[in-house]
Parts: C-alpha cells; sequence; structure tokens
DNA sequence: AACCGGGGCAACCGCCGGTCG
DNA sequence: TCGACCGGCGGTTGCCCCGGT
C-alpha cells in the first residue's frame, strides 16, 4: 500500500520542487515537447513521476502562464462561471488565459472561506434580493423589470438557460410572491432569494439543502458582485400532493406573460426541488412537466 | 524568543474516460 | 473484448510563511 501507479518506481522524489529540477524539466520540454509524460522523468533525467512533471509544467513552469493577483475583471468572471458551472475548474479556468484550474480553484476556495467567515453586512432582511447596486425591489415584478431586461443573455458556454423554476413546498421562509392568490393549486409564483446567482444545477441543489433561512444566510454574501442573472421561480402546489397538469398549464401561462413582457427567455429549467419527498412522485412530477412544457419557448 | 493558528498555495491522491495493443 | 496505461480532473493534504500573543 502507499504507492501508485504511476509512481512505481523506487527512488520516485516527491514534494516541493528544487531549482536544479526545475531547470532541467524547463530544458527538456522546451528542446523536445511534452509528448508523453510517462517518459519525461527518465530522459530528463529526473527522480520523478510522469504525472508530477505534467504538474509542475502545467501549472508553474510553461512559459504562457499568468502570474499575480486576479484582476477584478477575472474575479468577476471567475464568480460568474462558477455560478454558471460550478466547481468545474478546467472549463473555468479556459476562459482566463494563463491561468491554472489548481489556482482558480485555490482561489475560490479561500474566497468562498473568507465570505462564508464574513457576516453579511447587508440587510439581513432576507426577503429582498441583494444585488451589486444598492437596490430596493419593491415587488418580485420590480426586480424583474429593472434586472432581467438589462443584462446580456448568458453566453452559450454557459449553462445555456435563463428561467430556473421548481415545484415544491410552501415552506420557503424568504420569498417574495407576487400575490397570485386564487383558489388552483399553484397559489402563487415567487422569485428565491438567491436570484441573481447564475446557477447551475448543483448550486441549486445545494441551496435547496440549505433550506432553512438561517442557513441560507450563509450563502448571501456569494450573491454580491453577480452580473449575471437566472431567475429561479419556484412553482408552489400548494404542497404535499402530485403535481397536475392544471399546475403546469398556469405555470406556462405566468411564464407566457413574463416572457412576452420581457422579451428575453430563451429556455428554461425544469427542476423538481422537492425530489418527491414532500410532495408526489418525483419522476411522476417530472413526467407531467415535461409533457406540458415545449423543449424551448 | 517561542509558540501558535490561519491563510495561501503547490503538490499529491484517487478516480475516470479514452486509447491502444 | 479486455486490460494496461496514460492524461486530465477535482478534492484534499500538508508545508511554509506571517502576524499576533
Amino acid at each position: 500500500m502507499g504507492h501508485h501507479s504511476c509512481c512505481n518506481q523506487q527512488k520516485v522524489k516527491r514534494g516541493l520542487w528544487s531549482p536544479e529540477e526545475d531547470e532541467k524539466l524547463i530544458r527538456y520540454i522546451t528542446t523536445h515537447g511534452c509528448g508523453c509524460w510517462s517518459e519525461v522523468p527518465q530522459k530528463a533525467g529526473l527522480q520523478r513521476c510522469g504525472k508530477s512533471c505534467r504538474l509542475r509544467w502545467i501549472n508553474y513552469l510553461r512559459p504562457d502562464i499568468r502570474r499575480g493577483r486576479f484582476t477584478p475583471e477575472e474575479e468577476k468572471l471567475i464568480i460568474n462561471l462558477h455560478g454558471a458551472v460550478g466547481n468545474r475548474w478546467a472549463h473555468i479556468a479556459s476562459h482566463l488565459p494563463g491561468r491554472t484550474d489548481n489556482e482558480i480553484k485555490n482561489y475560490w476556495n479561500s474566497w468562498i472561506k473568507k465570505k462564508i467567515r464574513k457576516p453579511s453586512t447587508t440587510s439581513s432582511n432576507n426577503t429582498k434580493i441583494n444585488t451589486n447596486q444598492d437596490s430596493h425591489f419593491t415587488s418580485a415584478q420590480d426586480f424583474f423589470n429593472r434586472n432581467l431586461s438589462t443584462k446580456s443573455p448568458v453566453q452559450d458556454t454557459l449553462f445555456p438557460l435563463t428561467f430556473m423554476f421548481d415545484i415544491g413546498p410552501t415552506t420557503t421562509t424568504t420569498t417574495e410572491g407576487l400575490g397570485v392568490t386564487d383558489n388552483t393549486r399553484i397559489d402563487h409564483i415567487n422569485f428565491h432569494e438567491n436570484a441573481g446567482i447564475l446557477m447551475n444545477q448543483e448550486t441549486w441543489q445545494m441551496n435547496q439543502h440549505q433550506h432553512h433561512q438561517s442557513e441560507m444566510l450563509q450563502f448571501t454574501p456569494l450573491m454580491e458582485n453577480l452580473e449575471n442573472i437566472m431567475l429561479p421561480i419556484d412553482v408552489q402546489n400548494g404542497g404535499g400532493g402530485q403535481i397536475s397538469e392544471a399546475d403546469c398549464l398556469q405555470q406556462r401561462n405566468e411564464m407566457n406573460e413574463w416572457i412576452e413582457a420581457q422579451n428575453s427567455c430563451s429556455s428554461y429549467f425544469l427542476w423538481d426541488q422537492a425530489q418527491g419527498n414532500v410532495g408526489g412522485d418525483a419522476s411522476s412530477n417530472m413526467a407531467t412537466l415535461l409533457s406540458s412544457f415545449p423543449s424551448s419557448l
């Protein structure tokens, strides 16, 4: 135990690289290129495994590497991209020339620690949606009007969706409803407090696991400095029941109204928040949703 | 001066998917 | 078809430095 396939020869050095080792690796790669990493150590005269050489080159030695602090533009891009694709560091790095996935991952991990540690300085009234502007929204519709229509379209390399909504219980404590109060099973449609994050499915799922308000407060700092807007819409079905075609129809009508008013939604995302834990059977709910909504708008 | 705790970050580890014989 | 091998990736570790006590 304790040895790995790539490093199964004896005398494999590990740990930090010395300047001499760096020099050997640079000299070899610049003259021969990096064809086969497993051959590099022997040919370059290094007591390392090929993986270690590759990592050292990619993350530190290659000539087009960028060093130093991230610029504010880069930071913003990282935050937005992370909101869109989650912990796909290599993907995020591909949008930042000269930066490595490792560097971005390190940055994010320390950044997120700091942000979560620091108590939120924004209003503790969690029914208001915070953005980077000093915004105070009088209603969800106000938020919608002032944000969605002014935001640039989501890049096609990102999660290419504008709307996110779910079917869920009415226990969400921090919402700002549109006040649809008729007696259908969808009693209202609301925006989650995390509106403003460009979310991917994983982020959404994570947020839903942090369902209670006190826990959600941890995530409000993450909403700062975000420009791209994805709008999660919470379709309430009254709780405890199977989502019905009537639920879907009503939701669809609501969406269509908004889309017509805003002219800015090209697609949407169906996501069963409750996963069947609260009301009805998850796969059945999704089947109803899928059959009720077109594949694109 | 010694210790300690946290942050930053380079490097490692294990897993996975692709390739090739 | 299968297994060995390899590179890529994301999670994690652990070292080093620095500031506070």
